[in-house]
DNA sequence: CGGGGATTTGACACATATCAAGAGCGGTGG
DNA sequence: CCACCGCTCTTGATATGTGTCAAATCCCCG
């Protein structure tokens, strides 16, 4: 079986994030009142792929005790930079960023994108300072958890533990994917998994698979998958002459799911 | 400033591991007899940078009760494969792994290379299975770490849970450095900084920073680079003749380390 | 001591970067 | 409302780094 998109971003490799069995039925959580007591875990309507994700009625409610402020990040600026102190993670309530990791040459490179209900900051713990930069592609809006809140909480109830150990777990595997995409794949195979990896995270939102907006440049695309702006270009244009999407900006329609799965498969040969 | 080999290995980019605060003495660790109660944390010579780094005496000993099995593997043995049910993590006692993430069509990748005091198995968490195959690169001994039982622990001190949450972090950040280098780097920058990278690591636990065995084959390292095996060799050859290095088969000399340094710094132009 | 994998090295191909120019779009200010 | 400016994007021509294929040698392991 040739490598498919559902295995790259979802099994074995799943090459930016979010475990599949997560992918829920948004519809479901959409119908209740949107957030009539918005900053708490319990009645947020991203429950079902954030934090949250996997505790009960009574484990979700003490999670409101957790996450108690949240905080705006406009278009462009930062929710944190490298060299900052580390105290809290961020939950992405709403909007979309990027993070960055720089080398003193002044190279650096977007190490990921990030949207409603992931979580941005694990880096920082170890080393006890950001070790990246997070910033606003759009506006937005985190929810923030202190982590030495998170400490307590994970030391009374286990199953935030696991949950949290979890978390970053799968953080590890996103990266892994990340890594067998710059280390094993063609360019054009590194632009489908991205599409098909950004569809899938859309999907599991509620959002449609194939219709999205972008919110990065070609020049952050090309970072993420180590390659030049021009050659993003390129090959959008390509994609679009073969009819397996339809590009024009940064709105993306994905014309032909299989087609991009089957990009993918390719070895490099 | 450019780009070190210090900066990459070690502050904001910890290229492949090994926090550099813990870059110990490790003299004084082996001036200790060695491992007269083999199997226990507390008289282990490599505490300092293993787990239980950090942790102070009475804390250590409470580590005696988490690790209690050993477990031999032979040189191009398993340690656990992709797909494997997650049940524990290990810490290399000695020797020398790889590990390698797999696509469906064959393609796999080294994700990384762990030697005497790393841990393995953290991606398999979140899945509940492995997701790499990790693989004996010579005769090797780990420490086997039931998670059940450091969820456990981890409840009781807050510290091991501190530490453990640490450990992860701090591998998100090595990938990340991974990332960075196979996105943004030349082939002979990658190769410098692989080269810089294992000779911290083999200095951090008191064996030369200069002379070393390689373990791993040049397609191995061309894998883990992103790179084909006939590159490496060619850059190995390149090195050599620059007085860079020496190599012979697999054996390393550093003999320029400002120079591999200065090498790492060159922007992709 | 034999054999097969690992390594080296060369010639060549090709994917992607680089350089360059121009077009399109969006925001700002007159 | 229009005109301008800057940034993003597209596209072409060309350069170059690294992959591919092939052959010979080496050496380690059984």
């Amino acid at each position: 079986m040739p490598a498919t998109a559902t295995a790259i971003s979802a099994r074995s490799v799943p090459a930016f994030a979010l475990d599949p069995n997560s992918v829920i039925s948004v519809r479901d959580a959409t119908v209740r009142p949107l957030a009539k007591t918005p900053t708490r875990c319990s009645s947020c309507n991203l429950r079902e792929i954030c934090l949250p994700c996997g505790f009960s009625g009574q484990d979700t409610d003490r999670l409101d005790e957790l996450v108690y402020t949240r905080r705006t990040v406009k278009r462009g600026e930062s929710l944190y930079r490298a060299g900052d102190a580390f105290n809290s993670l961020y939950a992405v309530r709403s909007g979309f960023f990027k993070t960055t990791q720089t080398l003193e040459d002044g190279r650096d490179q977007v190490t990921g994108f990030q949207m409603a209900g992931e979580i941005l900051g694990m880096d920082g713990i170890g080393p006890e300072q950001h070790g990246c930069s997070a910033v606003a592609l759009e506006d937005s809006q985190v929810c923030v958890i202190p982590y030495a809140r998170l400490e307590q909480l994970s030391h009374e109830m286990p199953g935030m533990q696991r949950q949290f150990h979890k978390m970053m777990s799968r953080e590890i595997v996103r990266e892994h994917g990340v890594m067998l995409l710059l280390g094993s794949m063609r360019a054009e195979e590194r632009l489908a998994a991205f599409l098909l990896n950004l569809s899938q995270r859309f999907t599991a939102r509620g959002y449609s698979p194939s219709e999205f907006n972008l919110r990065m440049t070609r020049e952050e695309i090309g970072s993420f998958l180590g390659l030049k702006l021009e050659t993003v270009s390129r090959l959008f244009s390509r994609f679009h002459e073969e009819s397996l999407i339809k590009v024009w900006q940064k709105s993306i329609s994905i014309l032909d799911i299989a087609g991009l799965r089957r990009l993918m498969g390719q070895r490099m040969h």
